[in-house]
DNA sequence: CGATGTAACTTAACAGTGTTAAGAATGGGG
DNA sequence: CCCCATTCTTAACACTGTTAAGTTACATCG
């Protein structure tokens, strides 16, 4: 079988190679199908193995999302660095968070959609926040600017954030997670909302 | 002769107490912790009884979900009924969805949230839908009506409906499933969102 | 060189899950 | 009175995450 001609292979870079398994499954076929077996036939170890890299299903599963919600950090900053006015940044940054999650429907859904102790452990907003939730922070950092900018009516900070995060976690998830509903054409639904949602918290 | 209609008396008794077990259960703790033993134990039979009066765990869950997703399109309907302007009917129908939400955040998770295959079946769109869609209906309707005043901008009438749903399902289930969440004063954000998202549509 | 300790890995098992196949019992109809 | 259908149960399969204990390989030390 596959456990002795192994041996010989690598075996500094194992944590490595289960990250890499586990994403593989993960990306491709979501939580649900995600087992700590699959995962051991993937890599050749036996299942118990995992446990001597990670703690349990769930960090193993957190650091595949880690991996990915990094990426998300990076594209509303990036939304940040092309500049323009706030209100722009804000748009192009809520662009970003949108797509992300359509292009990452499985993180997106362990993360947000449904984290019951799947990657968030209770507490986790306590202190500094996971990934995704720094791209949130971002975000709030960007609805401050506007409101500042005066292209946003003045109002709670948190209350204007977090409104404008329910809009788009809201299409976000719709498209994820209803896959079969006869929803409009995608754009322009994206659309729709940001515009919808920009133009309801506008001066 | 009445012997034959007692058993079938009994045998809709026993699929009612099924029911009945199933939903307290359900209600109590969630689909996770939703088990077909769980539901044997509680009515003191074998656990593959179950499936005498039901297909799957899916079917269960399902009869479980319509009975309470029959009275969010009570809810929806009333607010209708009570009249007043096409936008304040509309306005009542959206406080009446995200409280239906937050009063049943297991039936809305396992219908809105994540509905992979857990009460939904893959087409269940194409057709009549179910209670939930058709509460959904019920407000494009109320959309519809709201156009035809002048009191929402006027578009295309799906794309407006759903861009609502997006908003209003986006504070139901960020609130649900976010439980520890900083949230700012509930009452306060989704009066935020169903406000900005209604003034975003206005004319 | 040989013993020893330890790190890496595996096997076996536990307590669950949904679900199916096959066997047991109860009681009415011929 | 016996048969048979309906109703229910027992046993099992194929999974799941996870833990405890056992094995093996190897580096270090006397």
């Amino acid at each position: 079988m596959g456990i002795t001609e192994r041996r010989e292979r690598e075996k500094e870079n194992l944590r490595q190679e289960i990250l890499d398994a586990a994403r593989e499954i993960f990306v491709a076929e979501g939580y649900e199908a995600l087992s700590m077996r699959k995962v051991a036939e993937k890599i050749e170890y036996s299942p118990t193995t995992i446990y001597l890299y990670f703690k349990d299903k769930t960090e193993l599963l957190r650091e595949v999302c880690e991996e990915a919600f990094t990426r998300l950090g990076d594209a509303v900053r990036d939304a940040k660095e092309t500049g323009g006015s706030p209100l722009e940044v804000l748009r192009k940054g809520l662009y970003a968070y949108i797509d992300f999650g359509l292009s990452h429907p499985h993180h997106y859904e362990v993360a947000f959609v449904s984290p019951t102790d799947k990657v968030m452990k209770p507490n986790d907003y306590q202190y500094e926040g996971s990934a995704g939730q720094r791209a949130f922070e971002m975000l709030s950092v960007s609805v401050a600017d506007c409101i500042a900018a005066g292209s946003i009516r003045s109002g709670d900070v948190a209350t204007t954030a977090q409104t404008i995060w329910a809009s788009i976690h809201g299409v976000t998830s719709l498209l994820i997670m209803h896959e079969d509903f006869p929803f409009v054409e995608q754009k322009a639904l994206i659309e729709s909302v940001v515009e919808t949602t920009v133009k309801g918290l506008s001066t």
